[in-house]
Order: structure tokens, then C-alpha cells, then sequence
DNA sequence: CCCCAGTCCTGCGGGC
DNA sequence: TGCCCGCAGGACTGGG
């Protein structure tokens, strides 16, 4: 589930290992295979051990560890993978540590219950290739509205949807697409080519609203208790959510209504019938 | 090109 | 009570 925001704060937690130097680089037990990680144990071990973390950044979704030899670590997290710098919520999820000497962590270790997540290890022109404009939108917290319609403005998809396609934007994913276009008051099966100038000027404001906020609230913790941020904290922004799995529940906007569900290329989708017009 | 359905994976909750 | 099935949605693949 882990989306912008909880990548973000993700980022946030480990950023204080800039600095650090890498000491050694371990997956841990086979028991708790498949995990991805691409390439092998040793080219891992000839690469990292030694290098220095020369800065922590975000590509969309995904958490970049930059070292001193202009290589990149991308921990991609997917649906239920954590990055950790204490310990970990069960030991049996435990894929992968890296040992840090130097600086206020021991250790950045990755959780993953169901082992969707993948580890990378790039140059930086490997990097720049995966992660650009061709197979990354421009970053979803600090889209414009113009960039917004360069993006979007010609397709015939519902704007729902396509608010999860990272090529278009980085970083929204399913839970965030519904509050964000609450927010807005767009219908969710508006179609991209008939929106108004006026509505890419809400989406584009009502994305950065909610995604700056989630951040600030560390993220959403939702029912199974999943995701944690790097010392293992829940976040605070289901507390928050207008929509998402709120079916049946009031209209935070107009209470009289009830918040509808609905199904989008196979994925949940919640809104305000009211509020969130098909129509300008 | 554009878009959608299928795939991976685990834990949980509903139904019987 | 115990079992089975469906569902949750990240990113990617294959195909219409």
C-alpha cells in the first residue's frame, strides 16, 4: 500500500544516514523467499560494502540510497514492504540489511510480509534510464497544473485510473486517488479529455493538499496495521480519509449523502455522488 | 499507441 | 470450529 507519502516519510526516517558508510550488505533467510533482488549477492557485496551514502532521495514509490560511487540502491516497497531502522514488526519477513558504521543507524533493514517488493541496484545512467520521463511522470507532490494537462489533457481514460498510471504522474496510488479527487469534487469516471481548465487547477491543488498532509500524519496505518515509518510508528492520516473505504459512511462535504463504491480496472474506487459531479 | 486483464504474494474475514 | 475462497493493490507483461 505503501504511496507517495508513506515513501516520503519512508525517506524522512532513514535521510539522517547520509554520511554513513555501508559495512556490509546481507539478504536474510531463504525461508522467506521470493524476494527480487537483482543482481546477485556477490556483485551486491563488490559494489556497496565500503561506499559512503552520499544523499536519500525518491523516485515515485520508491526509496533511492545514493553512494559515493554515483550507484543507487532503490528499495521499491510495493504492497507490504517496510524500511526500518529498528526492529522489525515479525523476524520471519525480514529480507534484507544493510550495516551502517558512521553515523546515528546501525542498520537499514527491509520488511516485507508478502515479498511483492524489490531491491535494485543501479548506475546512475541504468538509474536515469528506468526512472525517466519515459517510464516516470514528473513527481505527483510538486506537479503544476500545466504539467498536469501536458500529461493527461489529450486521454480518453477516466481520470481515476489514470491518476494510478506513474507515467503520467509519480506517486498516487489507489488509496490517495479517491481522497485526492474528493477533494477536487471530481467524478471519478470523468474522462480526461472533458475536463475544464478550472477542474486541472483543483486536481492540482487537492493533490498537493492531501499528499502534504499525509505526510505531515507520517502516512496511513489502515486496518491491518501494515505499514510503520522507519522506527515502526503507525501513521495518522486514516484519521483523516474522506472516502477511501468509507462505503455506506456520510459525505465528509455534504452529510446527507452517503459515500459510494465503486469498481475501476479492477480496483476500489470511493466517492461522493453529490459532491464529486460527473459534469462541470 | 493506448489501454486493460492477468500475474505475483500473504493474511484476513465472510460464508457455510 | 475449521476450511476455503475472495480480496487487498504495488508494477510489470502480454495482447487486443
Amino acid at each position: 500500500m505503501p504511496e507517495l507519502p508513506e515513501v516520503e516519510t519512508m525517506r524522512r526516517g532513514i535521510l539522517a544516514a547520509v554520511g554513513s558508510r555501508i559495512q556490509s550488505v546481507q539478504r536474510l533467510p531463504t525461508h522467506c523467499q521470493p524476494l527480487e533482488i537483482v543482481p546477485s549477492p556477490r556483485t551486491w557485496q563488490r559494489r556497496v560494502v565500503g561506499r559512503t551514502i552520499r544523499d536519500i532521495g525518491r523516485a515515485g514509490k520508491r526509496v533511492v540510497i545514493w553512494l559515493d560511487s554515483d550507484e543507487a540502491i532503490v528499495l521499491e516497497p510495493r504492497m507490504t514492504g517496510l524500511v526500518l531502522v529498528v526492529d522489525p514488526p515479525t523476524t520471519a519477513h525480514l529480507r534484507w540489511r544493510l550495516r551502517l558504521a558512521g553515523g546515528p543507524f546501525a542498520e537499514i533493514l527491509y520488511w516485507d510480509r508478502r515479498g511483492l517488493g524489490k531491491i535494485y541496484l543501479y548506475r546512475r545512467e541504468e538509474f536515469l534510464h528506468r526512472y525517466g520521463p519515459q517510464r516516470l511522470g514528473p513527481d505527483a507532490l510538486t506537479m503544476t497544473t500545466t504539467q498536469w494537462i501536458q500529461q493527461l489533457g489529450q486521454s480518453r481514460r477516466e481520470i481515476k485510473p489514470a491518476l494510478l498510471d506513474q507515467r503520467a504522474a509519480a506517486g498516487i496510488g489507489n488509496l490517495y486517488a479517491s481522497e485526492i479527487l474528493h477533494v477536487a469534487g471530481i467524478h471519478p469516471r470523468r474522462r480526461c479529455h472533458d475536463m475544464t481548465r478550472r477542474q486541472w487547477e483543483a486536481l492540482t491543488a487537492a493533490t498537493q493538499r492531501v499528499l502534504q498532509a499525509a505526510i505531515a500524519y507520517e502516512g496511513s496505518t489502515l486496518g491491518d496495521g501494515t505499514y510503520r515509518n522507519a522506527l515502526n510508528k503507525r501513521g495518522g492520516y486514516q484519521n483523516q480519509h474522506r472516502v477511501y473505504n468509507r462505503a455506506g459512511q456520510p459525505c465528509p462535504r455534504c452529510p446527507q449523502q452517503t459515500i459510494e463504491r465503486i469498481v475501476q480496472t479492477q480496483r476500489s474506487t470511493f466517492f461522493c455522488a453529490t459532491c464529486q459531479l460527473r459534469k462541470p
